[in-house]
DNA sequence: ATATATTTGACAAATGATGTCAAGTAAATT
DNA sequence: AATTTACTTGACATCATTTGTCAAATATAT
């Protein structure tokens, strides 16, 4: 028996349009939240700006997401559009997963 | 039986001056191939600054390095630096890989 | 039509990336 | 030990990117 596993590829930006829409709140109202100006809210639903981390901690907080999922989609985007061009990306990911490993087991110090 | 893989976790700082070094050749005369000051040079290879993609090319060339390699060894250590600090890193990663291969498949279009 | 919500683009400020330069230190040579 | 050669350091300059503000333009809903 196959399994297939569906990905869905929206965008952070798209997922939190989405839901703010869901929950019937305005720009306005999550941009205030946030403490930004509603005009980048909008960017940022629309991929024409990047949010901060800090955006989307607080962006999780008042739309009900899960924080850490919304990182991990916002963090392995922010990556994989940095590596999308290069031939060799998934040996690159490959590689800075050893890499982190090791970074952790060092992470003693400091 | 048991296979360990043992990982070489140096940094492309290390690796460039310890090639350098073993062809003789003196930060000045590599800077200058590069077109850029020794100063830089010397704070690469001690981890003080980041090359640019440019910079690792041309130092793959002059000190006969595989060029991929490299460039692996280069762009997975800034990732690894960028997200080390996250508990979901290697979350991250994988992620990061299906958003890449999912990018790859629509790159048909610009 | 009017009011409300969103989008757009011009601009500003802060930050980060990239480089120059000269003076300091370290290492090797005479 | 003095000199030369190689490397390191830090102050600074320049430029690009990020992050934000604001107001006018557009779209949507009443």
């Amino acid at each position: 028996m196959m399994s297939s596993k569906l990905i869905q590829m929206e965008t952070v930006g798209q997922i939190i349009r989405a839901k703010r829409e869901s929950l019937g709140l305005l720009l306005r109202q999550v941009a205030s939240h946030l403490d930004i100006d509603q005009a980048i809210l909008s960017k940022i639903e629309r991929n024409e700006r990047k949010p901060t981390k800090q955006n989307i901690i607080k962006l999780a907080e008042i739309l009900k997401l899960d924080e850490e999922d919304l990182l991990v989609q916002f963090i392995s985007e922010r990556i994989a559009y940095e590596i999308a061009d290069e031939d060799c990306a998934s040996k690159v990911l490959k590689v800075a997963e050893q890499k982190v490993k090791y970074l952790k087991s060092n992470l003693v110090k400091n």
